[in-house]
RNA sequence: GCCCCCUUCGUCUAGUGGCCCAGGACAUCGGAUUCUCAGUCCGAAGGCAGGGGUUCGACUCCCCUAGGGGGUACCA
């Protein structure tokens, strides 16, 4: 039974690098029938947990990367808190030290700093001297009396290579003389991370470590502390980092005024902005950020079109399918075709993902996703009234692909606001009716709207027609007056349908209204 | 400094010695279509980091250099 796990910290948001080597453990796992296990990594957080995990818990079950055991699921390994397994990671120091593969050191960090400095400068790698090792009661005793205190390190190997199999970077090798004697245990008795770790990973009896490469070089240590401790060492799996748009540095949440240097990002960044501020979310960098997953669930993209875009960043099935659903990840996932260097996160491609996801989403479920941002807006009460989602569902039928996030539907508003508090774009206006001296042409065009039976579509466009022909103008003439007059703006669905849905009355108040204002 | 990893169009990638004067996708730029917008269709431009080998033949193998990343913490 293949085990994962994804282990982060709880620091108050869900990274998009983060979801990444979370999705292709997850992945790894489920396809072979495996348990995918969230692990807790606290040991450094002294307070609010629950409220710095929140985030990543609600942004992993949004995306669907749902665990099989793990904080409010539980399971037969519990405790999955890292904090809650002190005890377990000090019996380990014990027994190492048990076994010799660890020692009290008493250097002072000082100490200690000297001998690395000299070996900078003798161009080698630093080997502590073990100067300040303790093995024995006595000598433990004798440091104790110059008034020193010990850390626990390990005794690591001075010769010889490790060389592990790595499932996506092949054979690694490694020279044991080139590892320190890292620390275990520190001072104050508390352990440090990759001892933790170690333990942990063993006592959920995770088979497969897949993490983010900068775990690669801590791997030899790792691999002696288990070693140490008789376990069974797992497979492990490293996969290269998410970079920044157009660099191979490490995607950051700290630089995004940075990232917005970039068009595409800060393109995306801006139609995410005006849907959250519409909808009253705050658009602080600290919370409302493309590098963190809540963004994108705040904006209303679709989990399935990051997933899919996510899986790609880095993994490749073949060389040319782009699309896949879950189901089709699930089948064909594999760390064979990770690739090795690292991959720059692209906003615009996570868009085009977003775009191609939802025009195949049904409309009742494009309904549903939709609401929630009309009622956030003021705009639908809650519940809604009965008539609301069946117009949605014209709307959205009507509206195509061009509502690619959930937000968009803000755009919209026009369809909900009433006619006396539509705000008419002050430069559309301009131009399509004041300019365009469309006054005439509107008040006559209103006339045969007002006796246009049925008011649907196809009537519509035929009354359209046939006034143009009448009339003798280009059909440019009037069909942009009309949309402004009745929208407030120059963009949006198609004309016939935008009158049909808002209907009669309000279409012919509309005009009025437009009329007023010349 | 030392150790480890990485390097194909702007970006994501296919490519495991001849199928490649390098294929696909996003983005870009043209053109077509439409009442605007979105889309759709057609087309263009754009790349094997550099240098040495090995080989009849190298994007693919080896070496060197350069660049990027990680580790070298009583951080995770």
């Amino acid at each position: 039974m293949i085990r994962t796990r994804f282990a982060p910290s709880p620091t108050g948001y869900l990274h998009i690098g983060g979801v990444r080597t979370a999705l292709f453990c997850w992945l790894f796992a489920k396809k072979s029938g495996g348990k995918f296990i969230l692990r807790i990594d606290d040991t450094d957080q002294q307070r609010n947990v629950e409220q710095s995990l929140r985030p990543i818990l609600d942004g992993l079950r949004w995306l669907g990367i749902d665990w099989d055991e793990g904080p409010e699921v539980g399971g037969p390994y519990a405790p999955y808190y890292q904090s809650q397994r002190l005890e377990q990671h000090r019996a380990a120091v014990e027994r190492l030290l048990a076994t010799g593969a660890a020692y009290h050191d008493y250097a002072t960090p000082e100490e200690l700093q000297a001998e690395r400095e000299m070996a900078q400068r003798e161009k080698r790698s630093f080997v502590y001297s073990r100067r300040f090792m303790a093995e024995t009661a006595e000598q433990q005793a004798r440091f104790e009396a110059e008034g020193r205190r010990p850390v626990v390190r390990l005794k690591m190997p001075r010769e010889g290579k490790l060389v592990i199999d790595d499932l996506v970077r092949g054979q690694v090798e490694f020279d044991w003389a080139q590892e320190q004697d890292h620390v275990v245990q520190r001072t104050d008795g508390s352990c440090l991370y990759h001892l933790a770790s170690v333990v942990d990973d063993h006592d959920l009896a995770i088979t497969h470590v897949i993490r983010a490469e900068e775990h690669l070089s801590n791997t030899p240590r790792q691999v002696f502390i288990a070693r140490s401790l008789g376990y069974e060492l797992p497979e492990y799996a490293h996969l290269p980092y998410v970079a920044e748009p157009g660099s191979k540095n490490k995607l950051s949440k700290r630089k995004l005024a940075k990232y917005l240097k970039n068009r595409d990002f800060a393109q995306r960044f801006e139609h995410g902005r005006k849907i959250a501020q519409t909808v009253g979310l705050d658009t602080t960098p600290e919370a409302f950020n493309p590098v963190i997953v809540d963004f994108y669930r705040q904006v209303g993209y679709l989990p399935e079109a990051i997933i899919n875009y996510l899986a790609l960043l880095g993994w490749s099935l073949d060389d040319k399918t782009e699309h896949f659903t879950r189901q089709e990840l699930l089948e064909s996932f594999s760390l064979d075709r990770v690739i090795k260097s690292p991959a720059s996160f692209d906003p615009a491609k996570l868009w085009a993902f977003q775009d191609r996801h939802m025009q195949q989403l049904p409309i009742e479920q494009k309904v549903a996703m939709v609401l929630p941002y009309l009622q956030k807006a003021q705009l639908v009460t809650a519940p809604p009234p009965s008539n609301v989602e069946p117009k949605l569902a014209t709307i959205l039928q009507a509206a195509g692909d061009r509502i690619k996030t959930a937000g968009d539907i803000l755009e919209y508003d026009y369809f909900f606001l009433p006619d006396d508090r539509l705000h008419y774009d002050d430069k559309a206006f301009d131009k399509r009716i004041r300019k365009a001296d469309a006054a005439g042409l509107l008040a006559k065009f209103k006339n045969q709207l007002a006796a246009a039976e049925p008011f649907d579509t196809e009537t519509l466009e035929k009354l359209m027609h046939e006034f143009v022909a009448s009339e003798g103008i280009k059909i440019g003439r009037i069909i942009h007056a009309v949309r402004v007059a009745a929208t407030g703006r120059s963009i949006g669905l198609g004309l016939f349908d935008t009158l049909a849905i808002l209907g009669k009355p309000s279409c012919l108040r509309r005009i009025d209204r437009a009329l007023e204002r010349l």
